[in-house]
RNA sequence: GCCGGAGUGGCGGAACAGGCAGACGCGACGGUCUCAAACACCGUUCCUUGCAAGAGGGUGCGGGUUCGAUCCCCGCCUCCGGCACCA
């Protein structure tokens, strides 16, 4: 099929051996496969079990780096080892469209973003074919499309109607000049504005949220997926389940206010009630403008200005030192009727609980440092079995276990915490003043952008009719072609009237357009269901075909996405399956969590930082095959680290010398002085079994590699067994059944990882032996012969007090007390024990290790 | 700061279930081939000590459990990812 005239030279020894050329046969094999239709993937072929292998697909950045290659290149060998197990593989390919860098790139330099991120998705795509990915291109999605985006409003519409997704205010960055901004668009620690250097603010907008609130209990369930168990666990901390009540306090009346107002509190110890010397409020919470006193108005107000620009980590950081301002006004505790001052505070957030907290210092550490700093009243209400229940504390304590009592706490003391607890709530439930509530970290999700490239959300303003969603039929809401920056980074839809001035739908009013786009997690939230039918027009799924292929069977990323993506993502199915769109309630059976490849500066690689690394010159000089390998020789894949080429050459030289094995295998290297000759000690049947076992040993544990991900490992055996093959190279080995074998074996494990190299060389052996062509990639994965791989005898290592002193090479079905005679009766060990008898043998793992404990 | 992960030779890493620390590769050193160099090939390479056989030390730091700890427990240090508008 390939370059066919060179291969009968390989059996002479001195003849000139083509050397390998990655240059000339990975395009040539590219296009063959292509041609074929190799790896496009009959969606409705089911003869064979489906295998849906998703990785994450990329942001179009403008040229693929290494680092795009180290996430693509093992999961595409994933495709191939599952293609030769037998499975219909799907691996589609798209491009998250939407985005900052787009509209970035468009207000820097001119131009539009439809432009900007078409011509990188041109790029991109023609890079990614240079790596040899059996991508199923007929299935791309490109989500700036309106037949994407078009189903995205779909969708919201599906949700808004289900009460899902709610309009509510939210603080935004805000810049004067340029508009909303984002985290990555506020630069030092004095927050201002990228652009133009304005300090930024805080503004409340109306904005769109979706109510992942509402799943957080089914989001807490993994059961049924495989998924790392880092990600569960951040997962579940991120959802942040916590159980306690929500109690109200009513405000006192003073010479300012008449009282009344009621300040609810979440609380997971309510216990502690007793202990509530004083409470805290989030600086936005919408009591604190009426209940501050006119003399306390000044101070009150700077610091909730001062706290409206702290980002959430600071004030949540438990590092720094607790501030805060009285506000003048004084609430009831509802159990102790005690007066207790309120304050204002930036560790209370108003996106969490009520955004109210009573504060009880001896029993909450961040409570007890507040009140320490304002000279507050420290009261111990609980106490352990072996505390004393008075006196002065010196840190808050925390009561773990159930062991531990109410103190202090009127009719309540004596009574076990927790049970105290639920008490305390259930006597003020009475009189409507408490109930038991379970709150969550989690929020709702913000998906509004006050930006240009992104899903325009499909809801219209009508004076008359007041909001109305766009009708199905008038979909898709399509963003306008031209946009005008006008030189700000303000969303330019607001400015486009064309776009802004709309018909009612319903009274056929004049009405407005909203100009709040989609956050681009939206449309990574279901993209793997449209890759099944990009091109259906009647909806965003073909629910026949999402039957049939999800969920996904494999889902390959990076563990960046650990919370957000992963969780939208989870929150959409369950959300589209309640709306009727798909059957399953979980997206993704498996995942794998990638590292990241970093730059060689050990920081993220980006085009800022200048960083980046391109593949396409290491392509150019050791070909695809050899880059692949390396990317995943490097380390584990689940690790990344800084990028170096260092190795790379070593990579290189395997293949080498795979391609020398296969074209030269009598061949004979003159800086081996044993070339040619079997060691002294071998005989040839001997060889030759041996090597046979090697082989089918490596198969066994390349397969399970492959399984686990451990690509670094699997490549390492297979150099392992190359260098077997090496040092029988030009011997009466070569050419012997077994030879072969071990070749071919070799061919079919370096074939999912190597797709090229091994292509060409199995193409010449069948080519050699006169059989008809077929692709190595759609061979089947060969199966250990469980005869080779079982040994005669096996060598167990001897320690003596933990110490390693000798080994012994027993038969493999020894028993212990072969072992145990064995070991004592070797010299080095006689030697050692000088007479005595061990104290203790200690037969580990059934005889794999022997150590003998002398006192 | 909080949540998650990681720290092993000069370097990337291996040891998957508590049982031989350093597989495999890079680099370095020595050699073969060559007029020479490159390529290729063969060999050595954790540290200290010893001619050697060997001995001692060693998996970020300090403790602990165990016959035995890179692995488990307690307390730290450093680095990476995430912290809700980067994707």
């Amino acid at each position: 099929m390939t370059k066919t005239a060179r291969t009968e030279q390989a059996s002479e020894p001195h003849t000139h051996i083509e050397r390998y050329d990655p240059g000339s046969i990975e395009p040539h094999w590219q296009a063959r496969w292509a041609e074929l239709g190799l790896h496009d993937t009959d969606l409705v072929d089911d003869a064979r079990p489906k295998y849906y292998l998703l990785t994450m697909y990329p942001y179009p950045s403008g040229d693929l780096h290494i680092g795009h290659w180290y996430i693509v290149t093992p999961s595409d060998a994933l495709a191939r080892f599952r293609r030769m197990h037998g499975y219909n593989v799907f691996f589609p390919i798209g491009f998250d469209a939407f985005g900052l860098p787009a509209e970035n790139a468009a207000i820097k330099n001119g131009g539009h973003p439809f432009t900007w991120t078409m011509h990188n998705i041109e790029t991109m795509r023609r890079q990614f074919r240079s790596m040899g990915a059996t991508f199923a291109w007929k299935n791309e999605v490109v989500t700036a499309d309106p037949s994407y985006y078009g189903w995205n409003q779909w969708l919201f519409l599906r949700f808004l109607e289900a009460g899902l997704a709610y309009r509510a205010l939210s603080a935004v960055d805000w810049c004067p000049n340029d508009g909303t901004l984002a985290r990555e668009q506020v630069e030092g620690t004095d927050r201002h504005c990228w652009r133009c250097g304005a300090l930024v603010e805080k503004r409340d907008l109306e904005q769109w949220f979706l109510r992942t609130t509402a799943y957080a209990d089914e989001l807490l369930d993994f059961s049924g997926i495989d998924w790392p168990e880092p990600i569960k666990i951040q997962q579940t901390n991120w959802i942040g389940r916590s159980e306690g009540a929500e109690i109200d306090f009513e405000v006192a009346p003073d010479d300012y206010q008449p009282g009344g107002d009621v300040l609810r509190v979440f609380t997971t110890r309510p216990d502690t009630l007793f202990g509530a010397t004083f409470m805290v409020v989030a600086p936005e919470h919408p009591l604190v403008p009426k209940l501050t006193h006119p003399d306390r108005l000044a101070e009150v107000e700077a610091y909730v200005g001062q706290a409206r620009r702290r980002t959430e980590i600071d004030r949540l950081s438990t590092d720094r030192e607790k501030t805060g301002v009285a506000i003048g006004a004084v609430a009831i505790n509802p159990v102790s009727g005690e007066r207790i001052p309120i304050f204002v505070a930036d560790y209370v957030l108003a996106t969490y609980g009520t955004g109210a907290i009573m504060a009880v210092p001896a029993h909450d550490e961040r409570d007890f440092e507040f009140a320490q700093a304002f000279g507050l009243e420290i009261r111990r209400v609980v106490a352990g079995p072996d505390e004393a229940s008075h006196g002065p504390m010196t840190a808050a304590y925390i009561a773990h276990a159930a062991d531990a009592m109410l103190v202090n706490s009127g009719p309540y003391s004596g009574m076990p915490a927790d049970e105290g607890g639920k008490a305390i709530v259930a006597w003020l439930a009475e009189t409507g003043r408490a109930e038991p509530k379970v709150t969550y970290r989690l929020r709702d999700w913000l998906v509004s952008r006050q930006r240009y490239w992104g899903t325009p959300i499909p809801v219209i303003y009508c004076p008359t009719d007041g909001l109305v969603p766009v009708p199905d039929d008038q979909l898709p809401v399509l963003l306008p072609e031209t946009v005008d920056y006008a030189g700000s980074g303000d969303n330019p839809l607001n400015h486009d009237e064309a776009f802004l001035r709309v018909d009612c739908p319903r009274c056929g009013g004049p009405a407005r357009r909203e100009t709040d786009t989609m956050d681009t997690f939206m449309d990574s939230s279901w993209y793997w269901f449209r890759y099944l039918s990009p091109d259906e027009a009647g909806g965003p799924v073909d629910r026949e075909m999402t039957d049939r292929w999800t969920p996904v069977d494999q889902y390959t990323g990076g563990a960046e996405h650990a919370v957000m993506h992963l969780l939208y993502a989870r929150f959409f199915t369950k959300a589209m399956a309640d709306c009727g769109l798909v059957r399953d309630r979980e997206p993704f059976r498996r995942l794998f969590n990638q590292g990241q490849i970093l730059g060689a500066d050990g920081e993220r690689m980006s085009k800022s930082r200048g960083n980046v690394q391109d593949p396409d010159e290491l392509v150019a000089r050791y070909g695809a095959d050899t880059v692949r390998l390396f990317l995943m020789f490097m380390g584990p894949w689940d690790q990344g680290g800084p990028w170096s080429p260092t190795g790379i050459g070593g990579v290189h030289r395997f293949l080498n010398r795979v391609w020398t094995l296969v074209v030269d295998p009598h061949g004979r290297e003159p800086g081996d002085p044993e070339a040619g000759s079997l060691p002294a000690a071998e005989t040839e049947a001997r060889a030759r079994a041996g090597l046979r076992s090697a082989a089918h040993r490596t198969l066994r544990d390349v397969t399970t590699d492959y399984e686990g991900f451990r690509f670094n490992t699997m490549i390492a055996k297979l150099m392992e067994l190359v260098n077997t093959l090496f040092r029988y190279r030009g011997t009466v080995l070569a050419g012997r059944p077994e030879w072969d074998e071990t070749i071919s074996l070799l061919l079919l494990m370096l074939a999912p990882a190597a797709p090229h190299i091994t292509e060409e060389l199995w193409s010449r052996r069948l080519e050699r032996a006169g059989r008809p062509w077929t692709s190595i990639h759609e061979q089947a994965w060969p199966e250990v012969d469980p005869n080779a791989v079982v040994e005669a005898t096996r060598e167990i290592p001897v320690q003596v007090n933990g110490k390693l002193r000798d080994k012994v090479t027993v038969p493999a079905d020894a028993t212990t007390a072969d072992i145990e005679a064995a070991v004592l009766g070797r010299e080095r060990i006689r030697a050692i024990l000088n007479g005595r008898a061990p104290d203790r043998i200690v037969m580990a793992g059934g005889g794999k290790l022997v150590n003998l404990v002398i006192r």
